[in-house]
DNA sequence: AGCAGATACATCAGCATGATATATCTAGAG
DNA sequence: CTCTAGATATATCATGCTGATGTATCTGCT
């Protein structure tokens, strides 16, 4: 069977270098989080999958009674890396939104209840984007130019979407219809 | 059990009028589609749930020996919609891009690979806003107006992304940084 | 020395995914 | 009038994910 993406966020930490099952969630959680969430539920099944397929290898880096396993990519699993990442075909995008899906089926709101929920929603991205620029220098002193541009990426959309739900909620109130 | 977000979507889908498992499938690939995407292994189920929750009734519109059951909302199910909606609470937004995970780890990959594949990235979002255009004008003549409104949405959002990505791809082309 | 919080791994019920199976109806070609 | 492709309609299943919880150890602080 052929691995799935969350098997390639996986690889791909550990092309970074070693870690453990409870270091690669909190490196994916702090990282790929807002574009590919995983759980431990995932992680540590698929940590297995991958040491019988040969992509990776477990080292056990106990301390004491302490229990560690340390994996880290093999040659395969680099190839196999490099193999996903390199292929240019097109690739599922799924969003999950509750307050859309809320938006969506709001027309039985009262006009104020609907603006409520656009500056909720507002304030959402605005807090977001927040979030993702607490971490932005971090990133951008590594060497990995990627990891910062998909950082920004993050960034401006959830700035941008703040402003478009900014503008909308300001439309309804006064009855024009500003460019978004 | 409290309703899952899936849950809504049928009762906002029947909200409009009486629909079987089969046409709440097809409009909701129509509509939520973009920020909320369902299957039959999920409908069905959640038809026979909300069923027996007393949220929905069904009504067997069999014609000769060709099944078929509308379903449509009950009271409690009108009552139970409207207070979801209108419950502003920050909701969770979950995105899962296979691309933007593939850019994250494309480190490796040389410059003019990184390029094309920023290229494919812009040319799929084109096609997703181009594919929502041609079904916009439909929404807009019906007089739901936050359909047309999340569906405005989702076209200027592919829009914007596809302007972004293109930037990028130019930016590492000429090693220049433009306005993103 | 004691404790809160971080590190580490594992498991589970419930639910979703994506595909497949089965059958009937309809519209259009010939 | 007959055939057939495609639309309508419901159902099911293996596989695997979600989100939570359980257990235990270690570290840093007071």
């Amino acid at each position: 069977m052929k691995p799935g993406p969350t098997a390639y966020v996986i690889l791909g930490i550990l092309n970074l270098g070693p870690h453990s099952g409870y270091d690669i969630k909190q490196l994916a959680d702090l990282s790929t989080r807002h574009f590919w969430a995983t759980s431990y539920g995932q992680i540590y099944p698929e940590l297995k999958r991958l040491t019988e397929s040969g992509l990776i290898k477990s080292e056990d880096a106990s301390k004491g009674t302490r229990q560690r396993t340390l994996y880290h990519l093999t040659a395969k699993g680099k190839q196999t890396l490099h193999t996903w990442a390199a292929d240019p075909a097109i690739q599922s995008l799924e969003i999950r939104d509750e307050m859309l899906l809320k938006l969506f089926f709001a027309d039985a709101m009262s006009k104020k209840e609907t603006v409520t929920h656009l500056e909720a929603m507002r304030r959402r991205h605005q807090q977001v984007a927040a979030g993702l620029r607490e971490h932005e220098a971090k990133v951008a002193e590594q060497p990995h130019r990627m990891h910062h541009e998909v950082m920004k990426f993050g960034i401006a959309f959830h700035d941008w979407s703040a402003d478009w739900f900014g503008k909308l909620a300001k439309d309804l109130e006064t009855g024009k219809e500003s460019k978004r």
